[in-house]
DNA sequence: GTCTATACAAAGATAGAC
DNA sequence: GTCTATCTTTGTATAGAC
């Protein structure tokens, strides 16, 4: 899973094979589909293990009585940075809405769940921080999560295009002087 | 290459293939590679029309002067707002960004072309919107125009997973309330 | 769980007739 | 420019031995 996960990353996944994934974990293509039947039951599994690791690190930070909006806010930055330094990845659900039409219901139904789950993360989050006076925000909280969502999606994408390291910290510093109360 | 844009825009690169295109069009696949010899370079020649076709258009918007610097955003809105209306397709180097790392060096460059151009010519039409007072923006005019397209991309892709069609006009009424002056 | 062997379909691409 | 026919490789997937 973990193989298939850097594969969809990092050449999509329509592009990953059973075979790109048995020779990184070096067995035999036949093994990989006895725990995987399908190319969609893997991508399944990758995309909801992947979900899962998210929301759990997320609502525990949330959850953190020591831990500002900010300290959230910032937390929620490290793994986009970390795909776009470590091996030109994107987040895997970004490279999945890339070929969207081309999954099965199944997987496309992981995928929506996933944005929509952090849409809501962000947008409590933003509330949270306006309410205790961390965030200078106007009243569209939830259009601004989305754009937040957006932005972060996009510059992930962007960065390994234009080669540009500063791509996302431009992105994530713009995003910080827009609710910076001043 | 109408039908291979929007195969890509829809289903990606990957899936994409001459048969695809071959049953769009009426006519046989080997037909079809008479034209394109490789997949690469009927990849790249897509590429190519797509970038001329926004950069004559946005270099006419961008010298008119009867056009405002607001025109001109609204303007660049435009196709975004097509392309989420029309048949959940996506900008065609937004989904081939998704697959990059799959993409050979020509096509690589044919993408990084068009988003470093984009970039460029939003930045001008801040940097004019701010000059003449239209605008109300901090220094970091390449920093913003950065973020404005990755929001755009992004949102893009967002909303074709999410399925919410007020994904695209939140983004965009979060970026003219951001640089509307007060 | 892993393997060999194999089935079957689809992919990109070429040759050569019309 | 388009076609038929074909080549070669690769893909997902299955059967069955170990």
């Amino acid at each position: 899973m973990d193989s298939a996960q850097e594969l969809i990353q990092t050449r999509g996944f329509s592009a990953m094979s059973f075979q790109d994934i048995a020779v990184m974990v070096g067995i035999k293509k036949p093994s990989i589909i006895h725990h995987f039947p399908s190319k969609t039951d893997l991508g399944r599994a990758v995309i909801a293990r992947y979900h899962d690791l998210f929301k759990s690190a997320l609502v525990h930070v949330q959850e953190d009585p020591e831990k500002t909006p900010w300290d959230a806010l910032e937390f929620y930055f490290t793994p986009y940075l970390d795909f776009g330094d470590a091996g030109n990845k994107v987040c895997l659900c970004g490279a999945l809405a890339g070929e969207f039409m081309e999954l099965g219901e199944t997987m496309q139904h992981e995928v929506q769940s996933f944005f929509i789950w952090h849409e809501q993360w962000l947008e409590r989050i933003l509330e949270a921080g306006h309410a205790a006076g961390h965030f200078k925000l106007n009243k569209h909280t939830s259009q601004f999560a989305r754009t937040l969502l957006s932005a972060l999606q996009g510059a992930l994408l962007l960065k390994r295009v234009t080669r540009d390291p500063k791509q996302l910290e431009d992105v994530m510093q713009t995003i910080r002087e827009l609710i910076a109360p001043s």
